[in-house]
DNA sequence: ATTATAGGTTTAAACGATTAAGCAAGAAAT
DNA sequence: ATTTCTTGCTTAATCGTTTAAACCTATAAT
């Protein structure tokens, strides 16, 4: 890979400083140079086809122009996309993007953490695991910008961007109760994620008693799910609606209902929080609380970038999502 | 965020040179410097908590250990987990992932490309859309280490990791007779892409005429695949079983036939290149071809680093993908 | 006594950009 | 005629590392 061309070459074919290359490259100090050795400069640039070195801008200007995205596991459609999301609007903006997966593991994600901060990113979007409120003190206290996507840890304050999850399950639990279902059972995760929480909390206070729980281990997802279910339909009076609090909850839910040959709508109700193009195979349309990505990354991005600039104010963001009514939860 | 501390701040402290610093924190020069000042230095960094600026490192050594990956579309699992392999693997390598997803535009390709080099990567990995032999052609000309992953053009000897799709179609078409199905519908992408159209060959060559071939536009997959299936399913005699070249092509088609309520397998068999979750959810389980994707992702780490060191050998490797067969062709 | 050798450390240049400050020469102001 | 301004450009320092080369000092070899 031979030697890309730098300033210095411009400057020696033209016969100038760099830096004076420098400043016509970059539109500085227009009006002070001559509009011919500018064209020229310009046009030898062209012709050596130069690319600034952003590493050595970079080792200069103290900006990488780039930002760290964490992401709890990159395989979940949510995480995948909204990746997509912000990639696209972060290259809008002028930065890049580097992207660790954590799988939901801290030490993972530390170790993700450092790495992008040897690189020298500017900021950091986080979608951080169960009990990590310790990092997010660290960053704070090193003052490092970062925004909280997703997950959230309301005892600190931090930039934050999330759903109105508590509102969003109300939501769920208004439907359910218009469609007459009476008894409902919820699946959730057993965990101390606030935003996993308060999709609980929202659905149960509106129901008020009026609910069975099942707590799901991560990475006993399936084993957990289906034991919920048995225990729901077991139960008198049985559950004649279930309430998955997230994708893959829903996902391990179907398939068992498929197994057990349980007919959505016709036996169950079923609303999930979150979505998967895997709902599309399912015989039945679901009804599902639909998140709104694009908002969520675009608004990551503009915090990030802000705290970037200023790293004083501290804004939380929650957006409203909306329900997507199909026909899992259609009583005939 | 306040300054990072640097070499001068540990040699200033300790009172030695920045050079010994450095010579001492990476371990060169082992045995000419005095166990007393090596584990002071060692010491002082630690309690800076030094991180070096990696910044300033790839100024210098011309290295970035950053590798660029570029994805044809990132929202598709595929990608998704070829993502995350290729990331931890490089990792452990002691590399950077940079990710781009081009959405199957060539330009969009081109821009993230230029923006990988821009920020110096080492290397590419490229997962390139149809028509982008130029860019190919390009990147040789200027001798910038890369690999293509998953798409290739045989035409052009590059570092190439992927799966053998024409075997692999082969294996398909060897399931669906010996499961006796008489005629086979393939579902298969109006491409140019040397992959897919490999996938396609294999099936139709060993079915020799004993097939009816449906193309479907990228931009327009739901459509035609619907009248893909319409025109199987219409012709004279109809047919019996129908291999999709490709997860999205599977989804679509899954969807369309359970909105005609055509039984799997009772009515039709349905067999599927590469697999998604979304098949969890469908009532009957898919056969399909798995492709090795942790393979996959290592052999194309494994690529790039050696052409970063290396860029004067070319390899090919091309993995065999496994036929999982399950319900979907399991006639009664 | 002189010269080598080895050990331990420093010096200084370099990577490729940015940018404040300086300089030269002609034009305008006094 | 001298000062001041403008215009157009260069100088040189700097960012945080790496690394070849130089430099001491003390000891070993001759």
């Amino acid at each position: 890979m031979k030697k890309k061309p730098s300033l210095k070459d411009i400057a020696s074919k033209v016969g100038v400083s760099t830096a004076l290359v420098s400043y016509v490259l970059n539109g500085k100090m227009e009006g002070r140079i001559s509009k011919e050795v500018a064209s020229r400069i310009k046009e030898v640039a062209k012709e050596l086809n130069y690319r600034p070195n952003q590493i050595a801008r970079s080792l200069k200007t103290n900006k990488t122009n780039s930002i760290g995205l964490l992401l709890a596991d990159i395989s979940n459609p949510f995480s995948s996309q909204i990746a997509r999301i912000i990639e696209n609007e972060a290259d809008r903006m002028g930065y890049a993007v580097i992207i660790g997966s954590s799988d939901e593991d801290i030490e993972k994600s530390e170790k993700i953490i450092d790495v992008f901060l040897n690189r020298q990113v500017d900021g950091l979007i986080l979608s951080l695991p169960d009990n990590s409120e310790h990092i997010v003190s660290n960053l704070k206290s090193k003052d490092i910008p970062f925004v909280l996507l997703d997950r959230y840890f309301p005892g600190i304050p931090t930039n934050t961007v999330a759903v109105d999850n508590y509102s969003a399950s109300e939501d769920v639990v208004k439907h359910l109760m218009e469609k007459k279902y009476k008894n409902v059972g919820i699946v959730s995760y057993d965990t101390s994620l606030v935003h996993l929480n308060e999709r609980l909390r929202g659905a149960t206070e509106q129901l008020n008693g009026h609910s069975k729980v099942g707590k799901v281990r991560l990475g006993h997802i399936q084993e957990d799910v289906e034991s919920s279910i048995d225990s729901f339909l077991k139960s008198e009076p049985s559950v004649d609606a279930i309430f998955f609090t997230s994708n893959l909850l829903t996902i391990s839910g179907l398939k068992y209902l498929n197994s057990k040959e349980v007919i959505i709508p016709r036996d169950l109700g079923v609303i999930a929080f979150d979505k998967t193009d895997a709902f599309d195979l399912f015989y039945t349309s679901i009804t599902y609380v639909n998140q709104p990505l694009p908002q969520l990354g675009k608004e990551a991005v503009r915090l990030i970038i802000q705290a970037i600039s200023d790293n004083k104010k501290k804004e939380q963001i929650f957006l409203s999502a909306e329900l997507i009514v199909r026909d899992s939860t259609s009583r005939k």
